[in-house]
RNA sequence: GCUGAAGUGGUGGAAUUGGUAGACACGUUGGACUUAAAAUCCAAUGUCCAUUAGGACGUACGGGUUCAAGUCCCGUCUUCAGUACCA
């Protein structure tokens, strides 16, 4: 019997669905464990071999976890709203919803062969409306709150309007907008509703704002900054302007500091961990007042900076507005007007691009206003400049040059003047930026005080002076939630006087309506204002056809829809309980699996989707939606496989003919081996020489070129091998030219190409039919290859597709020569010819369980040297799990049948449980052997064995003897021997005395059980 | 610039707390089997010197600590990823 594992892997795979063997209970004695991967987006393209490597880790660990005796919930489903379906729809009008629905078919069919442990029965659909249903609900939750800075945590809007009505909003404590006007309760309960709406949604955790956005007025849409190449669209290459529009934002910036805090108790990586917090960017300083002193016009102004060195205030000699600045216009002088105005619109060409890359470059404008010190009362000239961001802080900035080194820059550059205000430093070159180290001089009320207390004093000063006060300043900014798209989720709202309205939860789901086309309008609307089909009526609560509107009872409905990451910032919630239709998920469901025990992905989502559903759960918790406020425990990010694209090399100069000494026809190619390219570049010379017939001798040419007899054969078959290739192609020969061989690499199809580089030729031309008449010149009899390492990418040929994988070694090669291809966090290329390594081993494997004539498992008593092999197994493979080293556990697994095929071993004692070690990696294999060995029950929850260290121990050691830390031969010594009697032994040694020639010995150190090192 | 990760044979990669560098594979070379090929099996395979015995050199580079360094310390370089001139 051989390993038939096509064979094997469909019959295990049919067992496993029809008797849902992974499906997870919500109620269990056993404890439970939660492994998540990352939310596919099922594109058309299918899988390649990169996308399962994380799938498959994730799965031998949901396996493990079964086999150690927990409840496992493993589930899967697809993020299925985005922008390529709805790119696809709009070229060939095909509905989303059937590419989609396509789109996930192929990927269930490839996901299935490559046999998972997904429990399908809670499988989700972002853009399932039984779903997204509990998008929109929590969306108007979100609508429906506030952040209360007092209690620290999001609020129902109704405390909000009852502490308005009794005391207005003086000692509301909230994040809110930060052009918030003061009233009274008499004042809130004097205003319209409409007053009240605008008011509440200066408050609401998702509100409606103006935002800035790049829009581009051909393609009717508005793109993200990566869309944006050189200052045009990325596709299509359309002008692209700065334009305001009404957006729903998210107040993630509420919750900016508990995000920072909470990543302190989650076990992430750390690399992930850190650029959120850079995301976040928290700075600790202070806010500070400068009256701009007053011009002929007699207008009073205040420049309001953020500062984190309150304590270096005495050291200000210049401030620094950004070009954009909304008081550059109104404070500077006449005199300067023109010098400002040329400043600002050559910034303003710059992209933000452009003035990031370059940070030599000073430059700047003199406003001619000057502000005054709030101390000191000097004078200080306001300056603008674009190293300081309108986006960040207050726009503002006041320039200490003796300590910031860009302010020293820029103080240099136009000869401001630089306070010394650090004791006992030299400025005369750089600033003084060590904050550690500072102590302030010629700062008054600051003298001699260190960074931390003058900080503090200053702080206190200003305040004292109503110039400022202590401020923590967060990057983090809110998240827009518009997009003007069809593929998503549409919002819950209608508009009545223009004022958003939330329908109520129990007419959710709002179904995306149907529509004609999926483009902007004619006026510039959203894909949705093409539905006709679209309106609110709040008397039938249905959506109506937009003739009806009325604004009475019948209002528009919102034509935006909801971005990506919103389906997918609270999903991992809703597999717990995932046909809910009165919850998102029920609190039995919820307090049960509580959080994700394990979540695998890319490291691509740090600040977006793992930032978003970070917020969106600590919302949820302070709503008494869930119970913990961090959904993921530990979370790993997978390293990306990378391709192995292959090269062939086409000859890109001219030929010899009788009539032109070159000339070149672009169909007539000539494409050289890498080898023999090779060859040529090393001996270029020597091929031009031999072209011009240079009369030399085989011995002159020898020593001339300095290459031995070898080489210079090498060289004249390939050189005549080029002129029959040449002939062929009607020319006498290559137009040889003096240091110069033209050579043009391009993509072949990796699938033409064996384990040896060698390139099948006839595939190739079948492929590219322009290259069926060309020469093709070869080394060795074979066509070689250049192999080169790219992104696994369709328009390289390098990607490697499961199917094919999957059909010729089986799904188990598969999963294992994923694993062994490396460690998982790290980047790796693919090679398929490397796979017949793991196969071989699966069909060892296979020897050793099944013979000629069946089974060659008995009841045999194992061997001491079988229990020590299966044990040291176990420890590896247990220890390699929990570290997430899956590869390491492969080779453990090859030594391990290397072994026991050498010991012949066909205990049932050793075989057995070897099975079950290997059944996370290779279940299908696993299960099989498993049934073979008379088990009727499948593999997937036997107990995970045992480890005994008493297979293991040994009585003696081949110690490594080194002489001077150098390794010269090892001596089998028993382990219970003492350090003296080691040393003795050691020393009377022949080799020993041969390798000391007569030198005795300084020192000899002997680590019992690991060394022994002679020194002298 | 900053932050994070990494750099070991022809290739992917092993190496516990500092203790025999290169496990396990791929590839290559030689051999067995076969009419032949494939498959399978056996052997060799870091580089250099040496007929052998053996020796020298080797973990990006330069230093250091140590009986002993891929591993620890200092400095430099390179690659990849992220990013924000963040006051």
């Amino acid at each position: 019997m051989t390993y038939n594992f096509n064979e094997i892997e469909a019959k295990w795979q049919k067992y496993w669905a029809e008797n849902k063997t992974f499906k997870a209970e919500n109620n269990s004695e056993k404890p439970k464990y939660y492994v998540l991967d990352m939310f596919p987006y099922p594109s058309g393209a299918g899988l390649h071999v990169g996308h399962p490597l994380g799938y498959i880790a994730s799965d031998i660990y949901a396996r493990y976890k079964r086999h150690q005796g927990f409840n496992v919930l493993h589930p899967q489903g697809y993020d299925s709203f985005g922008l390529p379906a709805e790119q696809y729809a709009i070229q060939t009008g095909q509905h989303p919803a059937i590419t989609t629905a396509e789109n996930i078919k192929t990927y269930r069919r490839q996901l299935d062969q490559i046999g998972f442990s997904f429990d399908w029965s809670r499988e989700v659909r972002t853009s399932d409306p039984s779903y997204y249903k509990w998008t929109q609900w929590i969306f108007i939750q979100l609508f429906n709150s506030w952040y209360n800075n007092d209690s620290n945590k999001a609020e129902d809007i109704s405390t909000l309007v009852s502490v308005f009505s009794a005391e207005g909003n003086a000692n509301v404590n909230a994040v809110c907008d930060d052009d918030v006007e003061a009233f009274s309760a008499d004042d809130w309960n004097g205003f319209d509703t409409v007053k009240q709406q605008e008011i509440l949604l200066q408050y609401r955790l998702t509100y409606l704002a103006e935002t800035e956005v790049n829009w581009c007025p051909a393609l009717g849409t508005v793109l993200a900054n990566d869309e944006i190449v050189n200052g045009v669209s990325e596709r299509g290459g359309h002008s692209v302007i700065r334009k305001k529009m009404t957006q729903w934002s998210m107040r993630i910036s509420a919750y900016a500091e508990r995000l920072l805090q909470g990543l302190d108790k989650i076990d992430w990586t750390d690399s992930l961990k850190e650029s959120q917090r850079n995301w976040i960017g928290k700075s600790v300083g202070a806010s500070v007042t400068f009256n701009v002193i007053a011009n002929k016009a007699n207008q009073s102004h205040k420049i309001e900076v953020f500062t984190t060195r309150p304590d270096t205030i005495f050291g200000v000699s210049f401030m620094t507005l950004a070009p954009e600045h909304e008081l550059v216009s109104q404070i500077t002088t006449p005199e300067q007007k023109a010098e400002v105005e040329a400043y600002i619109l050559a910034t303003a060409k710059r992209s933000e691009r452009d003035r990031m890359a370059d940070v030599k470059t000073i430059s700047g404008a003199f406003t001619g206003a000057y502000a005054e010190h709030p101390f000191t009362k000097e004078p200080i000239p306001v300056w603008i400049g674009d190293y300081v961001l309108a986006g960040y802080g207050t726009g503002a900035v006041m320039s200490v040059p003796c300590g910031d080194q860009r302010d020293y820059d820029f103080a240099k550059h136009f000869n401001i003047s630089i306070p010394n205000i650090f004791e006992g430093e030299d400025i005369s070159e750089e600033a003084f930026s060590d904050k550690e180290k500072t102590v302030i001089a010629n700062s008054d009320f600051l003298d001699g005080m260190n960074y931390k207390k003058a900080t503090k004093r200053a702080i206190f000063e200003l305040e004292k002076i109503g110039h400022g006060q202590g401020k923590t300043n967060y990057r983090l900014r809110d998240a827009v939630f518009s997009r003007q798209r069809y593929w998503g989720e549409p919002f819950p709202v209608y508009y009545v006087n223009g004022m958003p309205q939330m329908i109520e939860a129990e007419h959710l789901p709002i179904k995306l309506p149907e529509v004609e086309k999926y483009l902007p309008t004619e006026t510039g609307e959203p894909p949705l204002g093409n539905a006709t089909v679209w309106a609110w009526c709040t008397e039938t609560n249905q959506v109506v056809s937009n003739d009806k509107i009325n604004n009475t009872t019948i209002h528009p409905l919102e034509l935006n829809t909801m971005p990506g990451w919103a389906g997918s910032s609270w999903y991992f919630n809703r597999y717990m309980d995932a046909h809910n239709t009165e919850e998102f998920a029920s609190k039995e469901a919820l307090n049960y699996w509580k959080d994700v025990d394990l979540y695998i992905g890319g490291s691509e989502h740090a600040t977006g989707h793992l930032l978003y559903s970070r917020f969106w759960q600590k919302f949820l918790f302070d709503k008494g939606e869930v119970p913990v406020d961090e959904f993921a425990k530990k979370l790993i990010n997978q390293g990306m496989i990378l391709g192995t694209s292959a090269f062939v090399y086409i000859y890109d100069g001219g030929f010899a003919s009788k009539e032109a000494d070159s000339e070149s026809d672009s169909s007539k190619n000539l494409i050289i081996s890498k080898g023999a390219l090779e060859l040529i570049y090393k001996h270029l010379e020597l091929f031009h020489d031999l072209w011009k017939s240079n009369p030399q001798t085989k011995a002159e040419i020898l020593t001339n070129y300095r290459i031995d007899e070898e080489t210079f054969i090498k060289v004249k078959d390939l050189y005549n091998s080029l002129l029959v290739a040449s002939g062929n192609l009607g020319f006498i020969s290559i137009a040889w030219l003096n240091g110069v061989f033209p050579a043009r690499p391009i993509h072949a199809n990796v699938s033409f190409v064996n384990s040896s580089d060698e390139l099948d030729i006839e595939a190739f031309i079948n492929w590219r039919e322009e290259y069926k008449d060309a020469e093709f010149v070869l080394e060795d009899g074979v066509y070689k290859v250049g192999r080169e390492v790219e992104k696994m990418s369709k328009s390289k040929y390098n990607v490697v597709n499961p199917d094919n994988i999957v059909a010729d070694y089986g799904a188990d090669s598969l999963r294992l020569y994923e694993m062994f291809l490396g460690p998982l966090e790290q980047y790796k290329p693919w090679n398929t010819a490397g796979i017949t390594g793991v196969h071989n081993f699966l069909k060892k494997l296979w020897k050793l369980y099944v013979g000629e004539e069946g089974l060659n498992v008995n009841d045999a008593e194992p061997t001491k040297d079988n229990l020590k092999t299966l044990h040291k197994t176990i420890k590896k493979v247990q220890e390699d799990i929990e570290n997430f080293s899956f590869n390491t556990s492969v080779s453990t697994f090859m030594i391990a049948v290397n072994e026991l095929t050498v010991q012949k071993c066909t205990s049932k004692q050793i075989l057995e449980p070897l099975l079950v070690l290997l059944s996370p990696y290779a279940p299908h294999v696993s299960e099989e052997l498993w049934n073979q060995l008379g088990n009727s029950e499948s593999i997937s929850t036997a107990p995970f064995p045992e480890f005994d260290a008493s297979h293991l121990v040994e009585s003696s050691k081949n110690y490594p003897i080194s002489f001077n830390g150098k390794m010269r031969f090892t001596l089998e010594l028993p382990l219970d021997m003492s350090k003296d009697e080691i040393e003795k032994t050691v020393l009377a040694h022949e080799k020993t005395q041969e390798q000391l020639q007569g030198r005795t010995p300084k020192k000899v150190i002997v680590v019992p059980g690991k060394i022994v090192n002679i020194v002298g």
